[in-house]
DNA sequence: CGGGATCCTAACCGATACTG
DNA sequence: CAGTATCGGTTAGGATCCCG
C-alpha cells in the first residue's frame, strides 16, 4: 500500500523532499543504511537507541511504502529481517550527508574546541 | 526562553541536525529565506500557502529561540516586522539546497508519475 | 528475534476570535 | 499587518502484551 504523496507543482521543492524524509527518525535511519549498507531491525535499533522498537517499525514501514528502503524476510525461526536501501533511497545521500556534516561540524566544535561562539552555543544548548 | 537542545555527544550527527530543523515548515522557512534574504511575515505566508498565521509564527518563534533566525520589529502602525538568517542559520544552507536540489528532481520525474520506482531513478540521473 | 495489536496520554495543529 | 489566545479534534508516540 502506497502512501500518498501529494505534487507540489506551483510549490516548493524542499517540501517534496520532506515528504519522504520528514519523520522523526527517518533521516537518522537512513544515515546508519547508508554507512552500514545491510542492517538488521535489532541492529537499527542498538544504533538509533532513543528510537522503541514500536517507532522504528513504523517509520521503517513508511520508508519501505515510499521505495525507499527494501525490506528482506528470511522465513527462519527466529525470524530474521534485513534492510537495505533502494536505488531511489541512495539517491536521498546528499540530503543525508550534508545534514551530517552540519551536525558533526557543531558538536566537534562546541563539545572538544569549545571555542564556538555564544551564538552558536546557546542554539546548540550551552552555557557559553 | 531557550528551547532545550541536548547534546548527542556519542550520538549521530544527524540527530543534532534534527534537533534544529525538524518542524513541519522549518526547512521551508529557510528555504525562502535563504534565497530572499529578507522577508516580511504576510510575505512568507504568501510563499508558504499551506501554512497558517498561527504556525508560521510558532516555528519562527522557535527559530529564532535557537538562533537561526533574526526577527526586527519595527515600532510603527500598521505593525512591520521582518526576518532574516543568522549566520548561524546561514550555515545551514548546504542542508537546505541538498533538500532543494532533490526535491526539484523528484517534482519534475516521479511526482507526475504519483509514485517512485527505479526506473525513475534512472531517470533521475542516479546509478542503479 | 522481529515485529503487530491495544490502550492511553501528551503534543500537535487547525479554526476562530481578538488586538495594538 | 503581525501576530496571540483559546478551544477542541487529531495524531504521535510510550507502555505493555502478545505471537510465530
Amino acid at each position: 500500500m502506497q502512501r500518498h504523496i501529494y505534487a507540489c507543482q506551483d510549490g516548493c521543492p524542499v517540501q517534496s523532499t520532506l515528504q519522504i524524509i520528514s519523520g522523526k527518525w527517518k533521516a537518522v535511519i537512513l544515515y546508519h543504511l547508508l554507512k552500514n549498507d545491510t542492517c538488521r531491525f535489532g541492529e537499527l535499533q542498538r544504533k538509533i537507541e532513543d528510537c522503541s522498537s514500536r517507532m522504528l517499525a513504523l517509520q521503517l514501514n513508511e520508508l519501505e511504502k515510499d521505495n525507499v528502503v527494501k525490506k528482506n524476510v528470511y522465513s527462519v525461526m527466529p525470524p530474521k529481517t534485513d534492510y537495505t536501501l533502494t536505488e531511489f533511497g541512495k539517491s536521498l545521500a546528499p540530503v543525508v550527508e550534508a545534514m551530517e556534516k552540519w551536525g558533526d561540524h557543531y558538536n566537534q566544535t562546541i563539545v572538544k574546541e569549545g571555542h564556538a561562539n555564544a551564538e552558536d552555543c546557546r542554539a546548540l544548548g550551552y552555557e557559553s
